[in-house]
RNA sequence: GCCGGGGUGGCGAAAUUGGUAGACGCAAGGGACUUAAAAUCCCUUGGGGGGCAACCCCCGUGCAGGUUCGAGUCCUGCCCUCGGCACCA
């Protein structure tokens, strides 16, 4: 054998890297790509740490993508950028007492490197940073569009207030009523002037377009549950001074067992319905509610607690006048604030009631003990409609009581608009003038951006007021419209926002007089795949097609949903667990990188488990996909100095069956199985001595997505002087592929008891023929009669006796 | 509680969706080469049993049933686990 280089993978790495720089090769022509592929991938937040392998893991997955897009003769655009404004990244700043102005850009440094060495196909030309101002400007923007189309404004509310963060923090960003960056800090209630966004305007469209997007089934599942979609009616309570109580139910046809009515404690008209006798009773309940922290309100099973008001509505139902509470298992932020209690067939009522003595009515018969909750049943104790089952009382009862004007069909979403303000320093300022006279004004796009200007102390507050109003030379400022002395807005925006468009931004990042360029959007987007975690799928993902939304519907963008093919991989975790930095279990690639190269990292991590469910990082088994690089370096360059000659039969069969699976497998994102159908088709090259350059150059295009670098080098060692990713994906042949003849497993009654090889599509009698030569078939049918034959086509021969 | 994943060798995992369970890889054991080591190559490797032997038999995909010629895959009922939602009316 000619003696073979080592592969040293530093070296052809290197080599590489610098020429795709060189040449320019990640660049696709943006202005009149053949056939564009936007190739879109969730883009980092720029940790101190660097980047960690779970990034990578995320990125080597979607840049395959590419890659095999590529070879399939897409111009593939595939950005990226840094998500760097945000609580996250101040906190940490904070918490190393540096200026997050001068931390960021070093992070990002250390990112840009991290992300060069690994060998993604990034355009370089089309990076952006989020606390850029040139793409802040247009957060800013976004916000000024929605401010102008009465989508953004301003409500006192009660919103989730983090002690830690000292800021408002969003809906989606509390879990389980703690911080989502704090886990051991529950978050407060306080009732703040903030700005929102009327997301849930487009509840019924972001929830109906999930039909028709090409997502994972989980991520769907995650926004519908997260929409939350209840159908059902307001009914309408009346007190006998004529003060209407409108209450949302799921459950209209349990009317009749409604026997009392509870407020949430906040309820607008609490104060009118208390009896002077219960008033200072139902004050000290009041008292003792707002003193609890969400947490303990809202968790279900502790005991409940209450108070009566004193006074009484009458059920539309049955006219009986109900008592009327208070109880803190009321939200104010759900529904009407109102329910009407039907304690035999709702738990929590039940429990309510049960504390409370208050009457408990059956109105559905079913076999379940009281409460049931089930709407498999037929009415009782419900007047004319007794005996009536509860699907067809749902809507027969609404319509009886809408002819009564109290009851009209409604429909309720768990999902609340979005909140966006965050009296923190590190984001962008919200674009607002506040006037005596004017009110809020926008800034007038001229003037944008807002710049966030340098302070130097940034720490937040617990006075609920951004460090922003500290700096009163900004702070100061005319009112745009009148020309007044006024102020400017001093909470920035969520970075929620700031990711909700950055897709929107890479094409056209060269442009400083405009967001988007239209032609460059029309070209590119929506984005042709995108591949993320699904850690995303509710906050980023939902923001994203809202905003989305409303730019379309403002003529801003051609299209309503900015992801239509969307694919979620799985989480690298580390010893078992999620990898954090508080668990210390995160592990920065840059050692093994060093160490085993990029290419084999790439490799390792795409074979470790599926690309979708992710998997344990454990750098014991690098070493077999090594080995597996190595096998493919030696073959190649033992096959360059060989003449080419036909391939072995059998070779020449598993080339094109490797094919097959290698492309369908890639294609689906199945790259564990994909890398394993590569290593069987090298084994078995090395095995025949078959190492010809018809074996290995198919080899290598299929290798080239996964280790790039690796197969350019060999793909010149084999003698081509262009660039291997502007070859062709190998084709296979279908005949080929499967064979001229299949070996068919016979069965006795269901077990296996022998084989024999047939001709491809063989007659079943054939098969039984020859299946009844065999001597342990014969044993084990033993001379019996065969009673059936099961036989499936080239697979498989079932002889029951 | 509700909604989704998932449970397969010592380990990571495969299995064309009802048709040979454990491909591929790691680890382990044995062997070849070597003064030696590394690297490389070959063999063995789910459990149990039988045979001088090429080999053969039984059991085996969380548990208990069921459907089927045939079940890791479908159905029923459980157990465990991961993720999401949760006093949402």
């Amino acid at each position: 054998m000619s003696s073979v280089p080592p592969y040293d993978p530093q070296l052809v790495e290197a080599k590489w890297q610098a020429r795709w720089a060189r040449a320019h090769s990640n660049e696709p022509e943006l202005d009149r790509p053949a056939r564009p592929f936007y190739n879109l991938m969730m883009f980092p937040y720029p940790s101190a740490e660097g980047l960690h392998v779970g990034n990578m893991f995320a990125f080597t997955g979607a840049d395959i993508h590419g890659r095999f897009q590529r070879l399939q003769g897409y111009d593939v655009f595939e950005p990226i950028g840094f998500d760097a404004f945000g609580i996250h990244s101040e906190n940490y700043a904070l918490s190393v007492g540096t200026h997050p102005a001068k931390l960021i850009p070093k992070n990002i440094e250390t990112f840009r490197r991290q992300l060069r060495r690994f060998g993604g196909m990034f355009d370089w030309r089309h990076e952006l940073s989020t606390t850029d101002p040139k793409y802040y400007k247009w957060t800013q923007w976004i916000f000024l569009q929605l401010f102008n189309a009465g989508l953004a404004f301003r409500k006192k509310a009660a919103v989730n207030w983090c002690p830690k963060d000292m800021s408002v923090v969003a809906n989606e960003q509390v879990i389980n009523g703690y911080c989502e960056r704090h886990p051991d800090t529950k978050v407060e209630q306080r009732f703040l002037e903030q700005w929102f966004f009327n997301i849930t305007r487009y509840a019924e469209r972001l929830l109906n377009n999930l039909d028709r997007l090409d997502w994972s089934d989980s991520t769907r599942t995650l926004q519908r549950n997260w929409i939350g979609r209840s159908e059902g009616a307001e009914l309408i309570f009346e007190t006998p001074a004529g003060t209407k109580i409108p209450v949302f139910t799921t459950r209209p046809d349990t009317v009749f067992g409604a026997t009392y009515l509870v407020l949430a404690p906040e309820h607008p008209l609490v104060d009118q319905l208390t009896a002077e006798e219960q008033r200072s009773k139902v004050n000290a309940y009041r008292r003792e509610v707002q003193g609890k922290d969400i947490v303990s309100r809202k968790v279900g099973d502790k005991a409940k607690t209450g108070a009566f008001l004193g006074s009484y509505a009458r059920n539309p139902a049955t006219d009986e006048a109900i008592p009327i509470w208070i109880a803190d298992y009321v939200l104010m932020e759900y529904g009407t604030g109102a329910i009407m209690a039907v304690p035999a067939h709702d738990r929590r009522d039940f429990e309510f009631a049960t504390q409370f003595r208050l009457p408990i009515r059956e109105v559905v018969r079913t076999d379940e003990p009281l409460p049931s909750v089930t709407e498999d049943g037929v009415l009782v104790n419900s007047g004319k409609f007794d005996g009536m089952p509860c699907r067809q009382a749902q809507r027969d009862i609404v319509a009886w009581l809408k002819d009564k004007r109290l009851a009209t069909p409604q429909v309720q979403y768990r999902l609340h608009d979005w909140c966006i303000s965050r009296q923190r320093y590190w984001g962008p300022p919200i674009p607002i003038i506040y006037c005596a006279r004017c009110g809020p004004v926008g800034v007038p796009e001229r003037d944008l951006p807002v710049e966030l200007p340098f302070i130097e102390d940034f720490r937040p507050n617990a006075s609920g007021v951004s460090p922003l109003a500290r700096h009163k030379e900004w702070y100061f400022v005319k009112c745009p419209q009148c020309g007044a002395q006024g102020s400017r807005e001093t909470d920035v925006s969520d970075t929620f926002l700031d990711s909700a468009w950055y897709f929107l931004r890479y094409p056209s990042t060269e442009f400083d007089d405009r967001p988007w360029d239209p032609k460059r959007t029309q070209t590119w987007l929506p984005v042709t795949s995108y591949i993320g975690g699904n850690e995303h799928a509710v906050l980023h993902l939902l923001y994203s097609r809202f905003v989305t939304m409303v730019l379309h519907e403002l003529g801003k963008v051609p299209f309503d949903e900015p992801f239509p093919k969307l694919r979620a991989h799985g989480l690298i975790i580390k010893d078992g667990a999620k990898m954090s930095k508080s668990r210390g279990n995160v592990v920065i690639p840059d050692a093994y990188i060093q160490k085993w190269g990029a290419d084999t990292v790439r490799l390792y991590l795409m074979f470790l488990g599926p690309f979708q469910e992710g998997g344990d990082f454990r750098d014991t088994s690098i070493i077999g996909v090594r080995r597996f690089l190595d096998k493919v370096w030696t073959t190649a360059h033992e096959a360059a100095g060989q003449e080419a000659g036909p391939l072995p039969a059998a070779v020449e069969r598993k080339l094109h069956e490797t094919i097959k699976k290698v492309t369908t497998d890639t294609e689906r994102l199945d790259y564990n199985t994909a890398i394993s159908a590569m290593m069987e088709y090298v084994n078995l090259v090395r095995e025949q001595g078959a190492g010809s350059r018809a074996a290995v150059e198919p080899l290598l295009l299929m290798v080239a997505p996964y280790a790039p670098h690796l197969a350019e080098e060999l793909w010149a060692v084999l003698g081509h002087d262009r660039s291997i990713f502007q070859a062709t994906w190998p084709r296979y042949d279908a005949n080929l592929a499967a064979g001229a003849d299949v070996e068919v497993v016979v069965q006795v009654n269901g077990k296996v008891r022998g084989r024999v090889t047939v001709n491809r599509g063989a007659s079943e009698a054939q098969v039984v023929e020859l299946a009844l030569r065999d001597e342990s078939v014969r044993k084990f049918v033993d001379g019996k009669p065969v009673r059936k034959t099961i036989y499936v086509q080239d697979r498989l021969l079932n002889l029951v006796v």
